[in-house]
Parts: structure tokens; sequence; C-alpha cells
DNA sequence: TGATAAGACGACCTGATGGTCATCTACTCG
DNA sequence: CGAGTAGATGACCATCAGGTCGTCTTATCA
């Protein structure tokens, strides 16, 4: 599971990857992605620090994604943000685990675990945003439709 | 990720599943597995309370395992002690992701959890105990050789 | 220049998880 | 029965993730 945090930030960055670069407010973000507010605010400013997003000031200011959104993966997000999936060990702590592949739990695990971080590198916002966009017009051919 | 509460009453009940039912002491236990004793404790006497062991108080008494180790799923220790793993849902949170699978953090999380389930549902005590034995055996034979 | 709009930032709060400690209760044995 | 042993139990503490709030700073525009 990826925390709240690195959930919030994929959320935000995939809409602001949707604007083509232009500037959007983190209340607008805020409202569509129905984060809570004062959060985001704190997300963001960390991602700006590390250059994932160019911050803007005062009045016509906003927050737009910096990079391509194709060249963001949510493993280079969840290093950011100090995701602590990133972090995580063998559950069962035993000395010998790690050497050892006889314990089936920390196999399983370390496998899950690989198949994780592998599927965090290859997806990026823009893998998100074109299923996003797929979504939504589903969603409008059926309010359409009914 | 399973909690460290689960992984060591994991490490317990399999270190209990290997006394052939004498009873042992919660000190002997915390001691051989190095998990902290007050805490251990704690999580015996919750694993008492829903039959996963038997106690006995006073002189001669101590902590044994109620059901056969083949009989007790990790999937059963994590419901007895409310794994947080079992309550997890799609990260991305929004409204439409977990009827629609256009979403590939979705999908791919969705089976990540669901193979974590089924793991924690075939794998019991027996199993984690026999592989226990094994690496106890293959550490003999190299402190012997050696 | 000053009003206003925005993000920056630090202080703080809350709940969950992991962990400690002191005291109570129950059991065995001499 | 009384001493001693061992689990039961409740109060308490630390840390961290998630989240709020108020104030400061920087930008735009009239």
């Amino acid at each position: 599971m990826l925390s709240q945090t690195v959930g919030y930030a994929i959320r935000a960055l995939t809409y602001l990857s949707r604007m083509e670069g232009k500037p959007v407010l983190v209340r607008e973000i805020s409202e569509a992605t129905n984060i809570p507010q004062a959060f985001l605010a704190k997300i963001i400013n960390t991602l700006g620090r590390k250059r994932f997003v160019t911050t803007q000031r005062g009045i016509r200011g906003g927050i737009s994604l910096a990079p391509k959104p194709e060249s963001v993966s949510l493993y280079d997000l969840c290093l950011a943000l100090d995701d602590p999936l990133l972090r995580s060990r063998c559950i069962l702590g035993m000395p010998e685990c790690p050497n050892e592949n006889g314990c089936p739990v920390h196999h399983f695990w370390a496998k899950q675990l690989e198949e994780e971080i592998k599927f965090l590198q290859v997806t990026t916002l823009a893998d998100i945003a074109i299923a996003q966009n797929r979504q939504e017009r589903a969603r409008k051919r059926r309010s359409k439709r009914g």
C-alpha cells in the first residue's frame, strides 16, 4: 500500500498533467480531486522544492507541472515524499531471514515488494492521465445517454 | 506489509508450535525470539482471549498453542489482531475507481492484495515451523563444520 | 504605492501503532 | 495458609502519518 500522501500527490499531479502546463490554484486542485486543501498545499510545497512543480504566487499564480507527465514515475514521487513502502523490510524480522530462502513468508513478501517497485518504476503520470481521460469520456457518454 | 504486531504473533506462535504443547513462559519466548517482553505479553493475552493459546498462571505455568499448528493460518492471526492490511483500500481513492478497471494503479494493487490474502490463507504456522527447523539444522551443520 | 491574491511555512492537533510500567489476580507448592 | 511465580490489566508514553490554522512573504494590478 502506498501512503495517503503519495496517493494525493499522484492524483494532484495527474490533474495538473491534464492541464497542458497552465497554472492551477491549489484550491482548484483540492476541489477537483477532493483532497484537503491545507494538506495538499503542504505536499505541493514539498514537490516544488523537489522540482516536480513550479509555483507562482500572487494574482494569476498557481501550480504547474514542471517535467513532462511521461517522465514522472510513481517511484519518483515515492522517493520525493519518502513513502514508507520504500523502507519496508521482512516482517518476521528474524536475523537469518534476508539471507535464507527457507522462510516462505520472507520469500513471498520479497517477491511482492519487488513487483511493486517495478510497477512504480514503469508507471508514469501520463499512464494515469490516459486512464482518467478514458474514464471521463465513458462517464460523459453514460450521462448523455441516461 | 503485515503489522509488527502480527509479525511478532507469527514468530511467537511458531516458537510454541515447535514445543509440542509444553507450556512456555512469555519470558522464554521473548528471549528466544527477541520480541519485547511486555508487548509480547499483551499480544499473547489477546491471542488467549481468541483461543489461539491457553495460558496458565503460577508456578509451572506458561503459554501453549491451543490448536494444531497446521490449522492456524496467518490470515486467522491477521483477523484476530485486526491487521491494517485487511482494511486496505485503493490508494488513489477516486470514487469511480473500485468499479472501473481503467485505472492501472487500482488494477495492480487489487491484484497484489488478492495474492497476499490468498497467501495468508493458505500458509499456516506449520509451514513456517518446518522452514525454521530446516534453517536451524543448516545452521547447526555450518557451525559444526566451521 | 497599496490592496489583494496567492503560495510558504511553522505551530499545533489527532488517532493509530508500538512499547513500557506498576499493580492486581490466580495458581502451585511447601 | 503463606510465599513466590507467572499471566492479566489498565495507565501511560513515543513516534509517525495525516491534517488544520494562522501568519508571513511574494507577486500582480489598479
